[in-house]
DNA sequence: CAGATCGCTGGACACCTTGTACAGTCAGAC
DNA sequence: GTCTGACTGTACAAGGTGTCCAGCGATCTG
């Protein structure tokens, strides 16, 4: 899938994503349409979802993290609850998982105050029956890719 | 903490994260220097964490998503236990989170039986007692923060 | 083996963006 | 009234980007 210069590429970009394709090319010893080729294959792939802004919800106020579990009422299925879940900002991601038609959200909020507030609204979006809630104290690892792309490189995957 | 305009800017980089400053300034009606003023401000605050590519696991090969919550054994703490799970790809995120001395982790897999594998791994690391896991079964709502910028940029927050 | 294909190299070109600076304007604060 | 801060519009040098092309070595194929 990937090989090696696509993992050097991605690595590079992820440490100092605005170095720009030239730069890249000089550190990395190819030359700059190599490594243009590269981005644009790896694009074309999906490999390479997009270079939006990572936003810090933290900085934004929204200090607090927690993961929700939603038991759902097996009428009506769960694509009406997800509709309105997606219209509630603090809920950042939303899972269908394994397990009696349950859903787990991660959710932020400004405090432990708020949360509660933000967990009212889920709990009172129509077909949610019952929400459990643990809360985020620590981030150990935040969101990683970058051993998974080594691990992708390393394999002749 | 940001305005609309801030929002705005913010939004249009998620959007279309190439267009660059000069760009951005036309589609927004302002001057390319209040841009590039309002970008390194949200990047100071840490409100814009970055803009490294996104990269996408399941096109690495790795499809499946899971959850894991751990128990881990009080004697040691949580410290050794982070250290060897970030020392495992497929572990992509990991929280403390509420209640008894437990962890949450996301893991991916390139497929169940993959997955079996991983929460062998994640077992078998010292200091874990026990780990129940949760699949994802689809993605009703990826990884977003764009409501939570304009909430934030609608209040007078 | 000859021929074709593919990816990489290294160079070239025009075009455009970026970083930076500066003077002018305007609204709100003191 | 005056100061401060933010935005505007402009300017300039420096450098990157998109794109194209010829050449080269490795690999595959008949």
């Amino acid at each position: 899938m990937i090989d090696g210069l696509d993992g050097r590429v991605i690595e590079l970009f992820t440490a100092e994503p605005r170095i720009g394709v030239l730069e890249a090319s000089r550190r990395l010893g190819v030359a700059r349409g190599t490594v243009q080729a590269r981005l644009d294959r790896l694009a074309r792939q999906g490999v390479i979802r997009g270079y939006g802004p990572e936003i810090d919800p933290a900085a934004l106020g929204y200090g607090v993290t927690a993961f929700v579990t939603l038991q759902i009422r097996q009428a009506g299925g769960h694509d009406p609850v997800v509709a309105r879940l997606a219209r509630v900002p603090e809920v950042i991601e939303l899972h269908t998982i394994t397990g009696g038609g349950d859903m787990l959200c991660r959710i932020v909020a400004r405090n432990n105050q708020d949360l509660q507030r933000v967990i009212d609204v889920i709990v009172d979006v129509q077909g949610v029956e019952r929400a459990s809630s643990v809360i985020s104290l620590a981030t150990q690892i935040p969101h990683r890719t970058l051993p998974l792309v080594r691990a992708a490189a390393g394999d002749g995957d």
